[in-house]
Parts: structure tokens; C-alpha cells; sequence
DNA sequence: CTGTTAGCGCGTTCAC
DNA sequence: GTGAACGCGCTAACAG
């Protein structure tokens, strides 16, 4: 029997130190039920008196309910996560909930464990940002719903299956900030970055295959990149495509490698804040200006890109009303109870352009 | 009596299907005691065809431990707050704790109830950033101590108090960024941020007292600051020292206005992300160049400031580190028990000198 | 080794 | 209105 602890004070302490049932101190503490004004003061007297406080753990067992989700993101040190994370916190706090964040380094295994977790934990809902991409894969995403919890997906979708969720519009986005930069007389575009396939990629549908079999956010990306350049009908190069390994590093190694080819990217997108500053290590060794000699466009708008030399065209995302937005579909989830109601949702938040000065007329080669 | 929830099968029902007393499942299933490999065998069958998971509430409110801790910072989409809620999770995870983790604005309320709610859902320990700074205002912090939950203090100390505690070395950081900057002939310095006080302050002695009044971690940096002046003899300038909200907006505001004196700072240096993106903003409205003409040294390193124009000097805080050490001594106390060991121990780590290309000599004035 | 029984702290029904 | 008594799901003595 476990209390090493300085014993907490029970309910039923109180209810001795003030000579009434446990029912009534129950009753007053738990606030429901009736109860005389006297016994009331009785109660609180003697509950302040020894410092009680309600065992919510308890409460729990009892009632069903912890006031707790649970929020699962690759990694809660990227702002893209901390931003909505804060979001969730908001708008679950205002309603008198908690959340139980936990990070897996984009790990399946970690992420299965995470929800295994969770639910054991009794949280009433759970948020996760998922990296399983295929339909397969995806049995710890039946789990929670099987124990009546309720589950969103945030900032992922996965393709195969129909839940609740709520995005980006990555496609829409990417294919914006492109379209801008053929705008800008562009025509070779490095994307930073494509699929993290090892092999050398020859044919656009192995491309969007590849793609798909991986993070969908990444896929969407990339297919809205596709997409501009189809409606621009400006031929796909597979050369101007990062794959492999998605980290600064090989962003750098890519960028400095397409900067090497004989038709050279003259402006880069980058889909990510790692893929952005490798990028621009890059550029900088290359000894290339922005923009007036190569352009460039980055996703995840930040504080510093703003003050950058010179300041950065990035298209935002809205990471805390995606948080909200999540929180609140999830809250609206677990107040129907098992009220099977609703189909799930989809929600899709817009992004917004951010032209800065990081854009300029691609250079007339002599 | 709640449970409005397609039911999770308990280990009665278990024990039921497998034939065998509820103990005996509940052995196994606990993974305790003694049980027959054939009982075992049974239960776990049995387990798992129905889908078995433990119901960890019920459990924690018998053991009295949750394997919860609770973390408690100002604005987890910090990144600084993001790398340390990181550290935490990792070695917390690893020995089988989650996190719990609530933002406070930098609000003392909100602090407090924040504890209150942690305290009562039987976390087994508190990390927590308090925005507190006077020895009163900190009742809050008896609590858990009383309750029996370790609590260990991150990232900012509090005067008054002997408690446990995980800091960075803010003085010599900010004492060596200094000299690094007196060091390169600088010997107007402006120090972006300072106390948030509003009025304007007439001698050093207030100043410091105004900054002790506030943020720990800020008036160790002031601190620092005046110490690297001491060391150099050089005078205090309270015209150099920003005071009053601290904002993007203010510190471009105060950074304009310094710029504008007769005795204007050659160098700043900028004690947070915030003041470091104002002070960049108001040097570019100003057509000032870095390092040329005037120098500058950001606190917090971040990806991008290796990639600015030019490369930033920064001081680094290691906050994966204070994260991981906060988690391991909170650990450590929850190890120990109720066992009164120890005296309370403030670990301070170091920081790192990033030096790049924003210092340069102070400009020789005709 | 197994099953019985009594807790853990709180919610809730149901006579008095 | 009030309090005794039982239930929530699990742990843990204790007999057998």
C-alpha cells in the first residue's frame, strides 16, 4: 500500500474534523448535491483548516473523466509543434483541461507507444500529429476510438483513413508560393525538400509515388509544387528535387549540388525550416546574393525571418489556430460522449503569403 | 457514476473469462507476485482477446504514484521552453514518466493554478519556471513540498527561497558577451532588456534594485553586465540600458531612441530572442550596418542566426541540458521518497560563447 | 502458488 | 438535509 508521502488529507478527515458524514464533506467539496449553509461552513472550515485538496486521480476512477488529453507531435522543441501545443493549451485550459504532451521523434514505434499510453492514462481525447502514412500501420489509431476515446489528427492526415483532423492546406500553399516564383520569371526551382528516398528517382510517377508513401504534408507539398509547374507548363526536372534524409545538412549537400548542374535552380523553395537555413548556408557559400542572383522562398514563418538580410518571402502557417481549431473539435468531441453523432471532419486551415524581399526577377543569363 | 463509454474491460472480467480469481489476473496482468506459467498463459489470453489495457487511474490512486510529472513554464511555443520541455520528456519517458505540461503566460495566477491543478492530479514532482521573484508571492510553492512532491525550480531561481533548482550561469554569461564586446573597443553599450519598469531611473543603485525586483534571470544578466563595465572602469550609462515592457515593439522602439543620442551605443547586446529581432529591425530602419557600425551579441542561439547577414554572435544556453538535468534531479527526489535527504542543491550550467561575425571594432568617430 | 478480503479516495443511491 | 453503504478498478495483505 503505497503512501510514503505525507499523508494528503481525505475527504473523510475532513468530514471527522468537522463532525458531519463523509457524504456531506463529499457533497460540499465535490460541490453537487444538497447541502445546509451551516454544514457547508462546517466543512470548508475544517477543510481549509487541513489543507485538503480534492485527489482528482481519484475522481477519476470514480466519474470516468480526467480533464486530460493527450497531445502527441514529433517533437514538442520544434516551434511548429511548441505554437500548437500553446493553442491546444489555450482553448483546453479555458474549459479545465490538461495536456499530457508527449514527443517521438517521428518513431511509429514511439508514437504507438505514446497512444497505448494515453489511453491507458484514461485521457478524454487525444491530439496527434501522426507520422504513419499508409493506411497499414495505423492500428494504434483504432485504439483509442475502440476504448471510446475520442482522437484528432493535427497537421497530418492519413490517406486511407476518415477521422477527424485538422490541416493545412499544403497543396494550395505550396503551390501559391511557386506559382509566385514562376510570376517572378522563374522557371527552374529547386524544392527543398522531396521524398527521403536514398534512390535516385527517373520517372515524375515514381516521384509522386514515392511521395506518397511518406509524410503527407511533405507529399502535398510537393504535389502543389507539381501542380504549378503543370499549370505554367514548365517541364518537370527531376534534378531540382532534394531526396534523401531530411535534415539541414543534406539540404545544404542538395542545394549545393543543383547549384553545380548546367541548368541551375534560380530560386529554391523550401518546404521547412531545416531545408530553409541549409539552403541559405548554401547560397551564401556559393557566394550567391538574394535575390538579385537566385530567389527564394521558405514555409513556417518566423520571427527572424522578417529581419533577415534581406527579409525573407515565406508563407505562414496558423499554428495556433490550428492548435485551437484542433482542441476545439476535440473538446466538442468528448462532450457527445460516445453520442456516436457526426461523421469525422476535416478542417482545412489557409496559409497566408508573406512577400518580403527574398523574390526578385529571376537573372537574364547572357 | 460515469462511464458513458464503450466499456474498457476490467480485470475482473478478465479473470472471469480466464476462470481464475481476480488476483491471480491481477497478478500477472500487474506483473507482481507469484502465478503458474499456465495461469499465466490463460490470463493472457484472455487479456487480449478482450483488449485489455490497465486502467492506470485506478492504479495510481492505490499506489499513490501516477508516473506523471508536472512541468510548468511561461509559453511552451518558447523555443527555449520547447528545448528544455524536450530534455525533460526525454530521460522522463525513458524511466517511464509523462509529461504534464501547462504554459502561465508569465502570470502569477496562472502559476499558481497551475500548481494547484498538478498538486491535485498526484503528479509525482513539479518542474516548474516561476515568473515569481519576491521570497513572498511564492506560498505556491510551499504546496507541493507539503503535499510531499518534490519540486524542482528551472531556469530562474528565487532570492528568497532554498529550493531545487536547475539554472544557467546568466552572470558570467552576460559578463563575458560583454567583455567580448569592451574587448573589441566598445564602450557604449546598449543592454536591451532591461527591469520592465516604466519610470525612468536616475542612479545605478535603483536600477539594480528594480531588476532584482523582477525576472531573476533578467537581473543576472544585468548584473553581468555591469560587472564586465566594472571590470573595464567604464562608466554606467542609464541612457543605454532599455526599461519598460518587454516587447518586440519596445526594444525597437528603445534600440531608435538610443540611436539617437549624442553618446549613442556602438554595440547591443540583446539578452532575448524578442529584444534581438527588435534591436535588428530598428538597426535596419536606421541604414546602420552589422558589424561595421555597430556590433551586436544575441542571447539564445537559434538554427537561424548562423545564417543571418551577417552571422550572429550569440551566447548559447544548453536547454536540452537544463531540461535533462531538471528531470534527473527531480528524479532523483522522487527516488528517495519522503526519505528527507538531501539539502535542496542549485545545479548551474554554463553557457557557450558563439562567436561569428556581428562584433567587429567600435567605428573610430572623426 | 491461489483466491478471499480489505483497502485507496471519491461519487452516488437510498433510506432515515 | 443527512449519513450509511456500495461501487469505480486496482493493489496488497492474508490465509489456504
Amino acid at each position: 500500500m503505497g503512501k510514503p508521502r505525507p499523508s494528503a488529507p481525505t475527504i473523510s478527515e475532513v468530514a471527522a474534523a468537522a463532525g458531519v458524514g463523509r457524504a456531506t464533506a463529499a457533497r460540499t467539496l465535490g460541490g453537487y448535491g444538497y447541502v445546509s449553509a451551516e454544514m457547508r461552513d462546517r466543512v470548508l472550515a475544517a477543510a481549509d483548516a487541513l489543507g485538503y485538496r480534492t485527489n482528482q486521480l481519484a475522481r477519476s476512477v470514480s466519474t470516468g473523466v480526467s480533464h486530460t488529453i493527450g497531445v502527441v507531435v514529433a517533437d514538442i522543441s520544434n516551434p511548429f509543434f511548441g505554437g500548437v501545443a500553446l493553442g491546444i493549451s489555450e482553448v483546453a485550459s479555458a474549459r479545465g483541461f490538461d495536456a499530457l504532451v508527449l514527443s517521438t521523434a517521428e518513431h511509429l514505434e514511439e508514437e504507438i507507444n505514446a497512444v497505448n499510453v494515453l489511453v491507458d492514462k484514461r485521457v478524454d481525447g487525444i491530439i496527434l500529429s501522426s507520422a504513419a502514412c499508409a493506411a497499414d500501420s495505423t492500428a494504434h489509431l483504432q485504439l483509442p476510438n475502440e476504448q471510446g476515446i475520442p482522437l484528432v489528427l493535427l497537421d497530418r492526415l492519413i490517406p486511407g483513413l476518415d477521422l477527424d483532423a485538422v490541416v493545412i492546406d499544403n497543396r494550395a500553399a505550396a503551390r501559391h508560393a511557386t506559382t509566385e516564383l514562376i510570376a517572378a520569371g522563374h522557371s527552374r526551382i529547386g524544392f527543398i525538400w522531396g521524398p527521403p528516398v536514398p534512390e535516385r528517382i527517373e520517372y515524375r510517377r515514381e516521384l509522386v509515388e514515392a511521395a506518397g508513401r511518406n509524410l503527407w504534408s511533405d507529399g502535398e507539398r510537393l504535389t502543389g509544387y507539381l501542380d504549378a509547374l503543370d499549370d505554367a507548363a514548365i517541364p518537370l526536372d527531376l534534378d531540382h528535387i532534394m531526396l534523401g534524409e531530411k535534415t539541414e545538412m543534406r539540404a545544404y549537400e542538395a542545394v549545393t549540388r543543383m547549384l553545380a548542374l548546367d541548368a541551375a535552380p534560380t530560386a529554391f523553395f523550401c518546404t521547412e525550416t531545416d531545408a530553409l537555413t541549409g539552403t541559405l548556408h548554401a547560397l551564401r557559400d556559393a557566394g550567391l546574393a538574394i535575390p538579385s542572383q537566385v530567389s527564394i522562398v521558405g514555409f513556417d514563418d518566423s520571427s527572424w525571418a522578417a529581419v533577415m538580410n534581406p527579409p525573407l518571402t515565406m508563407v505562414r502557417q496558423p499554428m495556433l489556430e490550428l492548435g485551437r481549431q484542433a482542441a476545439e473539435l476535440l473538446l466538442s468531441r468528448i462532450d457527445s460522449g460516445a453520442g456516436d453523432a457526426e461523421p469525422p471532419m476535416q478542417r482545412e486551415l489557409e496559409t497566408e503569403f508573406i512577400e518580403r524581399e527574398s523574390v526578385a526577377p529571376a537573372p537574364t543569363h547572357s
